[in-house]
DNA sequence: ACCTCGAACACTTTTACCTCA
DNA sequence: TATGAGGTAAAAGTGTTCGAG
């Protein structure tokens, strides 16, 4: 690479100064600690002892869940990786690569987005953007050109140019993920003056904020997903192993009743079994009208075994762990008692 | 009711970087 | 040590949905 050695400044005003090779490698290390965090949810940036983003992940109650937590050596190696590292890999490594087309284009571009179009005009009038992949994002000391040709710019739009610059990726720094992280622990979404703000704050394009956040908001999903997918998973081993149990207690019942038909005539705690569900439930203590099992038109979580909660403020759909702490899902002597917790510690 | 616009989202593509043979 | 393939995560593109005006 040409500027390859080329001192950079960084972007947040931090100034500090590190050569190009360097800060490649440097790179590496960073992204690899981000992806960890990511990864790992939102225990990052060592100053805050107890982060508390604004999209959580919900670790449900009793689940033991087997990511590893964020570890202080990730932390120590992000805060080595922050201290070491310092170049903006999205500032253009020259003024001079920009033109003077894309310098009349800033100020169209710091104002909105609306700007793309001239940012556009003004990257088909100047050449490759710089080898290293970076675009302009300095507000202040040069054009924003998109990779592609400006904001919403398809990239294929490049498609025909001389094998140039057709959307070159984009990393952000450390101390813009961290920036922005720390803006998505407090809100998730951005209205479009925060989005600004935040823009000019890191020297990105409000687009560039919005996108991430975006992707965050995805990662979040995933995430969320995924622990629910988990904690689905537990249940439903808790819930086979279960009625496995009952199915074997019932059994047993009906030997017992057989071979000793004395106890026929005990006119106590009857078992009775839902012939569309085959759930097990006593008989002998609800008062009449009292539902001993689920309904049966309960909704696909009773078909599954899961059943609904006879408290309707406990089915809010966005917890599984009130789903799963119905009493319907406990062995049969215990039913009648308060419900200790969710299933599936481990 | 219909239209427009913008924001958010889902899905996809592209790119950078890593690991490993 | 160099290198290419494969994998992965992130940035960004595209199309859709939805609510407000």
């Amino acid at each position: 690479m040409a500027d390859a050695g080329r001192n950079l400044v960084l972007g947040l005003g931090m100034g500090v100064v590190v050569r190009r090779d360097e800060e490649e490698a440097e790179r590496g290390r960073r992204d690899r600690d981000a992806r960890r965090e990511l990864e790992f949810g939102t225990g990052r940036c060592g100053a805050r002892s107890s982060p508390e983003p604004a999209v959580r992940l919900t670790l449900l109650p009793g689940l033991g869940l087997p990511w590893p937590p964020p570890s202080s050596e990730t932390n120590r190696h992000h805060l080595e990786a922050s201290s070491t590292r310092g170049f903006d890999v999205n500032r253009a490594p020259s003024l001079s690569v920009a033109g003077a087309g894309a310098a009349a284009a800033q100020e169209d571009e710091e104002q909105d987005e609306a700007g793309a179009a001239a940012a556009a005009a003004a990257a088909s009038s100047s050449p490759n953007n710089d080898s290293a992949g970076s675009f302009p994002t300095d507000f202040s000391a040069q054009g924003q050109v998109a990779p592609g040709g400006g904001d919403r710019a398809c990239s294929r739009a490049s498609d025909d140019d001389d094998g140039g610059s057709a959307r070159k990726k984009l990393r952000l720094s450390k101390e813009q993920s961290a920036f922005l992280e720390e803006s998505f622990k407090e809100h998730a979404t951005l209205n479009p003056k925060q989005k600004l703000a935040l823009a000019k704050q890191l020297n990105l394009r409000p687009r560039q904020v919005e996108v991430w956040f975006q992707n965050r908001r995805a990662r979040t999903k995933l995430k969320q997903t995924e622990v629910d997918c988990e904690y689905l998973k537990r249940c439903c081993e808790t819930l086979t192993e279960e009625n496995r149990r009952l199915q074997k207690e019932l059994a047993e019942l009906r030997a017992l009743k057989t071979v000793h038909p004395f106890y026929m005539h005990l006119p106590a705690t009857t078992l009775s079994m839902c012939p569309s569900c085959e759930r097990v439930a006593s008989n002998s203590a609800a008062p009449a009208g009292a539902a001993p099992a689920a309904p049966a038109s309960s909704p696909s979580p009773a078909a599954t075994g899961i059943a609904a909660s006879s408290a309707p403020e406990q089915q809010r759909p966005s917890s599984f762990a009130a789903l799963f702490s119905s009493p319907l899902n406990r062995p049969l002597a215990a039913q009648a008692q308060p419900q200790p917790q969710a299933p599936a510690t481990s």
